[in-house]
DNA sequence: TGTACATCAGTGAACGCGCGTTCACTGATGTAC
DNA sequence: TGTACATCAGTGAACGCGCGTTCACTGATGTAC
């Protein structure tokens, strides 16, 4: 009697998620600037006042989508990683691309709310930092799994350090400072040149990503699958990371 | 006499700009999908109902916007991309990304409105396309002008074809396709390893800079000029582009 | 150069709409004894 | 098990706001003769 939720609590939960599923709905079709508590509340057939029941205001419930986005890719990233921990490094990365691709594609409303432009005169609180970073963490985290296994190879990507224009060495520079503290925060035990090729990589894919999702590509590509998983591999050996 | 425009003309013009600069900085307050024209018109001090004279609705002030900055953007890669035809292709790259960089950095709302998330329930017609490929082509020219120059070598990039996994070749695939139908709508004389390199470097780099504005990068990295020049010179030699 | 008419810019009121949020209220569910 | 009270969900009206767009109108600018 006394364990499980009383009727109200477990209603309120229940409630709580129908406004979510409603409001991530409605997403799709209107985009997070224009997301409207009425409007959930109208499809919901409850009045917009009892909303406020379960959501403190409008900002709140965008924060609140916000934070499940993540957590939902962060999921997804971190579990294939998981799944790919004896394969070859190249290939985990590429599993691990490829399932936030797939994520991305089954809810691209979520997608652009976290990944697009900004909405304006919302400004994402504190709690969004930390789930924020779960994806990004699982991709790095691949990289510096190879590194501790002695499963980058370097010398497969010679190509930059030829480059006579190319800005010589990091070291000194701001971006250096950035890449410490990096690697402190998030204790990536990987040299300056590999993580920047992470950064490379990170950003690659999700510039890719949002051509595909925001329709960038204007009927340049269709087959962006292949597309997707061949730069996803083009990344990877850039990287360094071994495939055996 | 004949030959000047009236006044009225004349008139019509300058009012006609000022209505897209004001439109064009609230831009920046107010993001695209909660851009009003009532919002224009009380900054310019004007009924609402005189805008109608200048713009035939909501919708062709964005349109008008967007093509402003498509071409905005479009000049300042194409003028780059021309004012070095005698450096290496890789520094030229490199310039040009660095030019493409400044003017997002100059005008975010702008970069937001044509690379963001779509403005939802606005659907670009048909006008907007051209523009929207000048950047685009600017990038692809510089590689294609390589190629005839012979001035790409593709040895300098080894990396990815040694990947036994990467998926073999994209003869006979879908993509092939779409690379076919690429050249010959670009007239770009590259092959397909080589434009799908071009297609990696392109949404590399407007990944990168939509971190840096939309402000994803959460303070991992400050120095972003620095890692984004970095990021273009390793894409560059990652195509192959020569620095000599 | 002057007059008559047409064109156009700009006004202000109005229509119908949707929004976020508050508030006093009703009625149901839970809790303490 | 029953009663008295507290808590909470949900309602409907209201406030004040902004929006896109239309319309009949005034007055200025341009054009033809």
């Amino acid at each position: 009697m006394a364990r499980h939720l009383s009727a109200r609590a477990r209603a309120r939960e229940q409630i709580t998620a129908e406004i979510l599923d409603t409001a991530r709905r409605q997403l799709g079709e209107v985009g997070a600037a224009s997301l409207s508590l009425r409007a959930v509340a109208r499809e919901m057939g409850m009045a917009s006042s009892a909303v406020y029941r379960y959501v403190e205001s409008r900002d709140d419930l965008l924060t609140r989508l916000i934070i499940e986005a993540y957590d939902s890719l962060g999921d997804v990233a971190e579990s294939t990683a998981a799944e790919h921990t004896e394969d070859p490094p190249a290939q985990r990365w590429v599993a691990t691309a490829s399932a936030i691709r797939r994520w991305a594609l089954q809810h691209p409303q979520e997608y652009g709310l976290v990944y697009g432009s900004p909405v304006p005169g919302y400004a994402a609180p504190e709690d969004t930092v930390v789930p924020g970073t779960r994806t990004t963490r699982a991709l790095f985290g691949i990289v510096a799994d190879a590194r501790s296994a002695r499963q980058i190879d370097r010398d497969r990507r010679p190509v930059t350090d030829r480059d006579p224009t190319m800005p010589a060495g990091i070291t000194g520079g701001a971006l250096h400072d950035d890449l410490i503290r990096l690697r402190a925060e998030t204790g990536l035990d990987l040299d300056d040149d590999v993580l920047v090729d992470v950064i490379v990589a990170w950003t690659q894919l999700f510039g890719l990503l949002s051509f595909e999702l925001f329709n960038q590509t204007r009927g340049m590509v269709e087959d962006h699958e292949a597309l997707f998983v061949r730069a996803a591999h083009t990344m990877a050996a850039l990287i360094g990371l071994s495939d055996d």
